[in-house]
DNA sequence: CCGACGGGTGTTATCGCTAACATCATCGGT
DNA sequence: ACCGATGATGTTAGCGATAACACCCGTCGG
């Protein structure tokens, strides 16, 4: 019967075994210069040989400063915050940190204020927000500042460090597309008016229009939901004028097929659709979707850049990135018929 | 000017300002019972006036304990995962646990044992392993006992504590809602097979099947993509035997119904269709499409019952808990013609 | 009237680590 | 051969909390 419950090895362990000080221990641990060589790796094989873990807890204790990365974001799974919150913990746990996630029901000032606090309480180092609307975005004038904070998707008119996908590049390249082949016009399905990625989406198709001096349509707003796709199908199918769409995102452009499909107007023959975001899923739907696909992995990159920038020297020199998407042209869209 | 950095306050501090000694402090915020009331209400007071929050790492050095819960996820968007975790996160959250997800490319048993050791670095109080497949279960049998285990989705001929949804029952019930319809047989397109989920899913399919007498078809192996659901539809379009269908999860049935439509076999009309998961756009596939439904909230919720229950007593009473699946009957479903 | 009891509080040690300083060889320059 | 610089290491003092124990003071039973 071996001993119940053994205390995990601590440093001093380590240098009695490796018969050094524990502060040597901790020069190898921290990659100090001054260690022979020798020492180094007697201190090494000690560590090992017990499975020695330095005690974070202790480290953070005397030095302040955490390995925790807290992120607050809309407990949602939706495509586009789920593969930018995967790409974000990725790279942060390549640089050493971990990440801690703060879910929110929804985006009010509220329960923003009380994630950032919780996040507070843990002592992270720093703070990433995925704000993409204006009531989360105000909810943040309540951060003190000294708490390092990068906002993903935020007020493009705030000052904080923000990274953003150029959301009216992508849209005015959707549209384009869609002009280029031939359509007189372009109607758009937007996402709920106060969401800044929805609204700058607006913009870059409202652009790409007047750029060829081609009429607006009134805008059908709607929210991200296939649902809410589909009753913005149901309205547009009966409309004749109507021969290309330009969708927020792939899951309203998905309840927009059924619906055109519902009243018979196929699709690209008759309607030309374009969605925004890449999902898997996108190059199955019939027809196949022509689609704007952000680069999310590069948003992480650069969001963690910008926090890391801020915890080790206190500002940031370039406060602003944005990323630009890429238009995937599939088989929903063709000249009018 | 004010002062540039002003430390944090401490327990200490909190206690001159009141008054009282820095235990006693200590004592109001772990609600021991032998303080007067009066001295409560003075530190109480204390504690808001200087906006204190207790040093994590601090108590965690002192008590060996940390409120950190470990989840080790592969990383991908799928959403029976990305829901499951986000449910976790909320749960664990409410029972004042923070979370560090350590997301893994692979789940092999290197990248799950990396994983694990990131958590064990961090000290955290419990580990949850999301091992749907046998190369993540084999990856466990590294784990040292002692540390706090739940697995997830996990192989459920090993004995470690264990979630899972019942997907044999949520198979059975789909195939025989389409046996009960009126199909001669139904066909199965799985997922991977070294995936329990669709293994247990293969099961209940042949269950239900075997139940009636009806024939059993040869399974149809993908993996969880649409793009697989596609190339499975474009073989079974051709075969006009195939009347009914039960996919392992809604992207096949989503690539499935694609290939189909484009061989002019029209759904529910000429095959009849179930899926697996209910993503929220399963409603606006085209049809709308029949699925079963896992609560992933009350897998997350017994997922930490079954943690604290190892983290507080040590060990477990019931460790395998079972939910069972809803089927959500939709439009994909008809008699055969 | 006194000692035991127990509620309310303070004092001290301790967790495992890093920072700062102290110590002691070794070594090159004059 | 002496001296200050430098490298390698050890010693000591905290970081901010909890645990364990000590202490004071009323109350109550004998």
């Amino acid at each position: 019967m071996e001993q119940k419950t053994t205390r995990d090895p601590a440093m001093t362990d380590v240098a009695r075994l490796a018969g050094v000080s524990h502060q040597t221990v901790s020069r190898v641990l921290n990659n100090h210069p001054n260690v022979r060589e020798q020492t180094r790796l007697r201190v090494q094989a000690a560590i090992k040989e017990l499975d020695y873990r330095p005690n974070r807890a202790a480290r953070a204790l005397v030095t302040g400063k955490t390995q925790l990365i807290g992120v607050v974001a809309q407990n949602s799974t939706l495509y586009g915050p789920a593969s930018l919150l995967s790409a974000f913990e990725e790279a942060a746990g390549e640089a050493g940190f971990a990440v801690s996630v703060g879910r929110v029901k929804v985006l009010d000032r509220e329960s923003i204020a009380a994630a950032v606090e919780r996040h507070r309480d843990q002592r992270v180092a720093g703070i990433v927000v995925i704000a993409p609307n204006s009531s989360a975005a105000d909810a943040l004038a309540d951060v003190p500042a000294g708490v390092p904070l990068v906002t993903v998707d935020g007020d493009p008119d705030r000052p904080t460090p923000l990274v953003t996908v150029d959301q009216a590049a992508g849209a005015f390249d959707a549209t384009s597309h869609l002009l280029e082949a031939g359509h007189q016009t372009v109607w758009h399905v937007s996402g709920p008016a106060d969401w800044f990625d929805a609204a700058g989406r607006v913009q870059g198709w409202r652009r790409a229009l007047e750029a060829v001096g081609a009429e607006v349509p009134p805008v059908v707003t709607a929210d991200w939901s296939a649902a809410s796709g589909y009753r913005a199908g149901q309205m547009l199918a009966r409309m004749p004028e109507v021969t290309a769409v330009f969708c927020s995102n792939d899951h309203l452009a998905l309840g927009l097929l059924r619906a055109l499909s519902e009243r018979g107007r196929r699709v690209p023959h008759d309607v030309s659709v374009v969605g925004f975001d890449d999902v898997p899923e996108a190059a199955y739907f019939i027809p196949p979707l022509t689609t704007v696909r952000p680069d999310f992995a590069a948003v992480a990159r650069e969001t963690l850049g910008l926090l890391l920038e801020q915890v080790s020297d206190g500002e940031t020199t370039r406060p602003r990135r944005t990323i630009a998407p890429a238009l995937v042209p599939r088989e929903s869209v063709a000249p009018p018929s």
